[in-house]
RNA sequence: GGGCCUGUAGCUUAGUCAGGUAGAGCACCGGGCUUUUAACCCGGUGGCCGGGGGUUCGAAUCCCCCCGGGCCCGCCA
């Protein structure tokens, strides 16, 4: 059973309306990272409607939370920012500057992000979270939070092992200037928080309004019952014995609910690949991704790992085994005797690739593409036209008529993939500008005389695919060369290696004069 | 110091919750395809399941110990 599955079974258990919930901090640029949180979720709710139950996925934008320190892209004009709910800051400009804008900084950087969940498939509710403080609607557990202080530290200090001061508050107001940084509370009565800065200044703010906010902790809590949520799969660092999960069940109880079951993912990782390594610490958007991954590939990449493993996110030559493998669970049909255990793998995968789709129920077959990336990668290489690139799969028979909208997709984001820096080296076609050491040491005086002879007729031929195989045919006949050895040379001269792509292809595409010229120098 | 995850073929891994002779894919090797040598089809090699102990008729799976790898643990998320 797929993990998404199991834990649909486990939520009906608890015969209420299922409220899926993933909160992130919207305090940067949103990376790869962030699709786990997303996906696992997203995937959890797709699980529950898939077996019959009421649920609903709300997507909670921690727009309340404080810029905590002024980030390497932001100028240091944000240092008088720190402190203040994202919601209620400025986004920055390209150069890091506050803009004048009425983008928040909070939305700066969730919109392009909403984009590329659109892309995936995924349409949550979104809740902004400073709105939920903004409408009261966080008034009563403030309220109850704020009465029950002296056990809401309790636990914290009990469970996270934490020293908290005698007088500490679960509830931090905003300053004058619309910062929580320096802010003491000094009294509280219904509904009015007292407070006193740094500067000496005092004020009140209501806790009806959005004149401040409960520490994480304490808000995560006070959240799920807001929500009525059900299920929050959390990073691991929430998870760690003592995190906020640990504090959050308690607390949530305290104020009177029921919490969701502790459900923990783990990391994804990235997997470095030429310029782009994590110990640059270049990192890659969803966006990025998105313009080189096919969308339910990169579903699948979330799907097809357990929650408690690390993702390596590789957009290398791993890419080319995730994305076959894809292919070929469609298209697998498992025979002979099927144990228990080969049956749970099945079950297993068959969900991966259901909620790997981007349309909900849709069938998974209509997204392959009948070609593995490998394949795809040498013609798009070889081929500057996609209609080139068509005619080839009709002749090698991976297609017939017009090519999938998927196929049409998967061509373009094949191509951006090559342009860019993170396709595999390996994988790229390098035409030689010389002939190499590569070739002496493994060629023949045979195959020597083989593609001298070639080089001559080609002269001549005509420059098409078919006149082209036809005369390497000819040369390999008439040097009495196994065709075998006689492509392996012209490879090792070619492209430094002993195999590649269809030769007359390959050769097609080149201009006659580098290649002849090429030639000679064997 | 506390805790979480993880260790299964060269590589990526399934199977661990509910114990019953270890399954894949990639790579590799061999064969086929007499116009597709990174296409396609068929077959094969390869695992004392990190190590040790225990429970059991039987352990990758349960329990204990050890070793290796990844990560989290002020505030804040």
């Amino acid at each position: 059973m797929h993990w998404a599955d199991f834990r649909a079974q486990r939520l009906s258990e608890r015969d209420v309306p299922q409220v899926i919930v993933s909160g992130i901090t919207p305090s940067g640029e949103f990376h790869i990272g962030h699709l786990r949180e997303i996906l696992t979720a997203e995937m959890i709710h797709r699980a529950c409607l898939d077996a019959g139950l009421d649920s609903r996925y709300v997507f909670i934008v921690d727009s309340m939370d404080p810029l905590r320190r002024v980030y390497d892209f932001l100028s240091p004009e944000y240092e008088k920012y720190i402190g203040v709910p994202l919601a209620y800051i400025p986004s920055p400009n390209p150069d890091g500057t506050p803009s004048t804008g009425s983008v928040s900084y909070a939305e700066y950087f969730l919109n392009p992000f909403l984009e590329s969940l659109r892309e995936i498939g995924v349409f949550p509710e979104i809740e902004m979270n400073h709105e939920a403080y903004e409408d009261g609607r966080f008034s009563e557990k403030i309220d109850q939070a704020i009465c029950n202080r002296k056990e809401i530290r309790e636990i914290i200090m009990t469970v996270s092992g934490r020293e908290l001061p005698e007088d500490w508050f679960p509830y931090s107001p905003r300053g004058p200037n619309g910062s929580m940084d320096g802010v003491k509370v000094t009294d509280y009565e219904y509904p009015f928080v007292s407070w006193v800065n740094e500067d000496g200044v005092t004020g009140t703010a209501d806790i009806r309004k959005a004149d401040g906010k409960m520490p994480w902790r304490i808000d995560w809590a006070a959240r799920w019952i807001i929500h009525q949520v059900t299920c929050e799969p959390a990073g691991k660092d929430h998870g760690a014995a003592g995190g906020s999960f640990d504090t959050g069940i308690p607390i949530c109880e305290v104020l009177g609910g029921i919490p969701p079951e502790k459900i923990v993912y783990e990391w994804i990782q990235l997997k470095g690949m030429g310029p782009m390594s994590s110990s640059s610490g270049v990192t890659i958007g969803p966006m990025e991704a998105l313009s080189l991954v096919p969308p339910e590939i990169l579903r699948y990449v979330i799907a097809r790992s357990k929650i408690g493993r690390h993702i390596e996110f590789d957009t290398g030559s791993a890419l080319f085994e995730m994305a076959d493998e894809y292919e070929r669970l469609l298209s697998r049909v498992e025979t002979g005797e099927i144990s228990k255990r080969m049956q749970t793998r099945i079950d297993t995968r068959k969900g991966a690739l259901r909620l790997s789709q981007v349309v909900r129920n849709s069938d998974p077959s209509d997204s392959i593409a009948g070609v593995s990336f490998r394949h795809l990668s040498m013609l798009a290489q070889i081929k500057s036209s996609d209609e080139e690139v068509w005619e080839s799969l009709r002749n090698s028979g991976h297609l017939s008529g017009n090519p999938s909208d998927s196929l049409v997709v998967r061509l373009t984001k094949m191509r951006n993939w090559i342009g860019g820096s993170h396709f595999p080296e390996d994988a790229r076609i390098i035409i030689q500008s010389v002939i190499g050491d590569d070739f002496r040491e493994n060629t023949s005086e045979e195959q020597k005389i083989f593609l001298r002879r070639l080089s001559k007729s080609l002269e001549d031929c005509e420059w098409n695919q078919d006149s082209i195989r036809e005369v390497i045919r000819e040369c390999t006949s008439i040097c009495e060369l196994v065709p075998r050895d006689g492509f392996s040379s012209l490879y090792w001269a070619l492209l430094g290696r002993g195999h590649g792509p269809r030769a007359s292809a390959l050769i097609s595409e080149m201009d006659k004069r580098v290649l002849i010229d090429l030639l000679s120098g064997v």
